[in-house]
DNA sequence: GCGCAAAATGTAAGCCGTTGCATTAAGTTA
DNA sequence: TAACTTAATGCAACGGCTTACATTTTGCGC
């Protein structure tokens, strides 16, 4: 049985301590305005009563919320763990809410979250990457709540971006994996339909190909949604064809611990046989043996600077300034050159 | 520049209807008790102008919001990843929205963050474990939101829960460990205080220690934070202590990671020299070699069950039945008898 | 103790939906 | 066609808070 008692309202706590609700309301929100010994006793109420406001009544009053949305395609690895967790404590140390929730990859779904965390007031939102529909966009520059998209720079994006240059960073990993004399690459990317970032990877990946003067057909590409179970099964459907890629680039980090795996299975010798690449340097990729050649990418230093933008436009109505954060190859164990020479 | 078209009301579309705002109500909230011919009008009219019903004032009129509220201790590891996703998927099949969001794992946040979720109008609440003060109990109790307590079973908990056992999970796996001849045993858990999954692991330990007949005081527990760096340096503690033990059992997998990380660098033998083992067998603890030895959790049915649970309670005000998930120990490559007999 | 500016507090008008109840239109039956 | 039932729609109160503006207190200099 579940208390009858209703819960206190800004009135409730007006009355018991003997004030209006104008004084309440400014007793919680900028207190300054109010002398020392009213607020004192006003709290004092505050706190007996158990009051908390109303949020849909302050909402609608106020207009602000204080509380950021941010979609993500998927909280099953952790990819955007750190860097949303950077996120929040930044916006938290600022008096925001972060609130969270996951696309599954479907821009569907994605579009439905986005609707579902304006309507529920977001002063702001934080997405991911830049492929999303028109009708995306016309949505939010109707509703004029600010978004920032994370994790991929973009000049020219419909939304301000704070991110890295994804193609340019798997060109530069690809031009180390080609300097050692491979000859013959796979890749094992995540799917690139409505996924700038995936598409960006292979798409420096070919550009470094070109670039070394190799055939475009040395690139082999194998499309799969980004699990460890699924880079496990790319990486044996790579290693069965007729031409035996001599290195493996994954699209990320965990496609690459997939391929490690089936590798093992398999008796494959990483990087013996084989070398094997990832992507975004998490936590991960420390602890695999061997450990993992990859791009390292700023997490938290992008969490941090996605907050401060997005907090610019939202409290300051600036157009969010974009920002382009560098990455670096960590070269590490299961990169060498080719048959292990 | 952003717009300044105001964001269109239930008014405005009444209004260019030509109907009242209770009929436009009726249109989107229960189209049945509105004849054909208006309805149509009116959604026209809707998709036209581009309305979205305020939620703020939706929820004060209707006092129910169809979202459900997450608070869990991290994201940074995928502890809670699956689980949740499988949550979410059922709750979203129920027409309801999930937000998450994280404490660190400090209590004072959670507190923050379960308000800021209530004041936002969640209809349900799903936390992790029973570790909470008084206040939040009560707080719980007086606003009248339901909420569940998950991956952790406690017949008498302050709130319902859909978990498992921690306590006999552990212990049934110590007692593996114990089985092969261990005499004395490491433990690297979470940070015990306000976290009783953590408690319950080491108390579960401590069970099958004197079960077996042993001394207390084989046990040597090291305290720290869930994290791969920690699980590490806990480990190398461990290890340079007098009397090194023969297994380390880790409070999770990730520390478990940490620790043959640090055993892979100080050139320790996983399982000869020492045996590892972990628990939750999240996805990590396949691709780690050797294997990682762990309790499976089932992570999904648990989040299935969870949302169904809570939908119950949300929907019919039920007072929320209990489940108690069964777990099972999973022998891997990282556990063997001492001294690699 | 008076007059006045500044500080503190109060008053009341929204904000945008939902829904109980009243009213009107439509449909049925004799 | 009158009388009456039922379906469709409208009216308006209400929910809890913020804030512009009005009013009362306080503090200070003379």
């Amino acid at each position: 049985m579940t208390s009858n008692r209703s819960v206190p309202t800004l009135y409730d706590v007006a009355k018991t301590a003997g004030v209006s609700t104008a004084t309440v309301s400014r007793c919680l929100n900028s207190p300054e305005q109010v002398v020392e010994h009213t607020r004192k006793r006003v709290l004092e109420v505050v706190h007996q009563l158990g009051y908390t406001p109303n949020f849909g009544a302050r909402a609608m009053a106020a207009k602000r919320t204080y509380t950021i949305g941010a979609v993500i395609p998927t909280m099953e690895n952790a990819i955007f763990a750190r860097g949303l967790q950077a996120f929040q404590e930044e916006l938290r140390a600022r008096g925001y809410t972060l609130l969270v929730s996951s696309s599954a990859y479907d821009p569907q779904i994605e579009e439905e979250q986005i609707r579902a965390l304006i309507a529920r007031g977001a002063d702001g939102l934080l997405l991911i990457g830049h492929d999303r529909t028109e009708t995306v966009a016309e949505y939010l520059e109707k509703q004029g709540t600010p978004a920032l998209a994370a994790w991929s720079f973009e000049e020219k994006g419909a939304l301000p971006s704070v991110g890295f240059d994804n193609r340019r960073a798997m060109q530069a990993l690809a031009e180390e994996v080609l300097a050692l004399g491979h000859q013959r690459i796979g890749v094992i990317s995540g799917i690139t339909s409505g996924n700038d970032r995936a598409r960006r990877r292979v798409e420096g990946i070919r550009d470094a190909v070109a670039g070394a003067g190799l055939a475009e057909n040395c690139v082999t590409v194998v499309e799969t949604p980004y699990d460890i179970a699924n880079g496990a099964d790319a990486f044996a459907t790579l290693m069965h064809a007729a031409d035996r890629p001599t290195a493996v680039m994954c699209g990320n980090d965990v496609l690459a611990a997939g391929a490690l795996k089936a590798a093992r299975e398999m008796g494959v010798c990483v990087p013996h046989d084989v070398s094997v690449t990832g992507f975004d340097d998490i936590e991960l990729a420390g602890i695999l043996s061997p450990s993992l050649t990859t791009v390292h990418v700023p997490h938290r230093e992008m969490g941090r600077k996605a907050a401060q933008a997005l907090m610019s436009m939202v409290q300051h109505g600036t157009s969010g300034k974009t920002a382009l954060l560098e990455t670096h190859v960590c070269l590490r164990g299961s990169l060498a050159a080719p048959g292990g020479l």
